[in-house]
DNA sequence: TCAATTTTAGAATGTATAGTCTAGAACTAT
DNA sequence: ATAGTTCTAGACTATACATTCTAAAATTGA
């Protein structure tokens, strides 16, 4: 939810995720029981939804090189966008860390997500003879899935769309040895 | 402060920090007037005497890729040291984004003294030949500085050595080439 | 010593907001 | 149509917490 991701989880209001949503209180009480329970289906969704762009073009049949620029450049655009509001699972990792082991774990879940969605492009690349042999997929998927974030919580903020691509570009290069 | 940094501004309670620094708090109200003071001067001197070592490392006459390795291990060391809790420029990046400017700019301040540490540390390495001529030390620092961000993040909800270190391995190979 | 100042503990105030309750309106199915 | 159900608006309750107030205790300075 929009809400969610500008205000958080302790400063979204009831009543703003119902004029929000355009669901009455009463009925969002009604289905979901509690704040928290419709923060935790809100959350999932998100990563649902908004990481799928990501996986898609992970997935596609191409050089795993075309794959992974079009996902860094997604990123830069992104992040830099006038608007963005962070990443709803970076942000919530902040405001929970491991004090809501239920929200942990969807974060834990959707991040996993996106290094398999990495792993399993740069595996595949390797076996296709694009990269090298020598490249560890998981170590480097890692830190792929590491650099989204700190776009993410840079791009929070808000950050010039060149700094953004500037910092891809090098994260490139791993690849490039 | 401690309180802060495990909890958040929003969360951390005028009792919780008081008790936790020892001081009494109408004496807390008496020295910064109010909350969000007392806020903004806890997170300026937590980035002077944060990251202070950083920079101490990044300063020091002896092999560019010395001081990056010791940069990198120190991250890998604490941010998967158990009871790390974030970093509180991070974390109130995202508990603020830009709705307080004077957060915000604290924010900046600290995380452009870390790009500026690494800026001056590779420029260095470049003089001295001991890395190539055509980096870009101003990209490979907001790389770097992007880099620690991201593992903070993950830190606050639990990262293993294993995997942090692993991820500032992959990252040290933008240097390589 | 003792008046002036500062510090302290805890009560009081005000506000925000999660969650519940109520009574009426709208809808559904027979 | 009408009994039963669901939805809605808004009042109500309970709680948490920032901030202020108060009066007693401790400290200071002449």
């Amino acid at each position: 939810m929009v809400v969610f991701l500008a205000r958080g989880f302790e400063r979204a209001s009831i009543d703003e995720l119902s004029e929000a949503t355009g669901v009455v209180r009463q009925s969002l009480y009604h289905t979901f029981g509690d704040k928290r329970t419709l923060f935790l289906k809100a959350l999932d969704q998100y990563g649902y939804t908004r990481f799928q762009w990501l996986i898609d073009e992970l997935g596609r049949d191409r050089p795993v090189m075309e794959s992974i620029r079009a996902v860094l450049n997604g990123w830069a655009d992104g992040v830099s966008k006038s608007g963005f509001k962070g990443c709803l699972v970076c942000n919530s990792l902040i405001e929970f860390a491991d004090q809501d082991k239920e929200v942990a774990a969807i974060c834990d879940k959707h991040n996993g997500r996106i290094e398999k969605a990495f792993r399993d492009a740069i595996a595949r690349g390797k076996e296709r003879g694009e990269l090298a042999a020598s490249i560890d997929e998981r170590a480097v998927a890692e830190f792929f899935a590491n650099l989204g974030q700190g776009l993410a919580l840079q791009g929070r903020r808000g950050i010039q769309r060149q700094k953004a691509a500037e910092i891809c570009a090098v994260a490139e290069a791993v690849l490039a040895g």
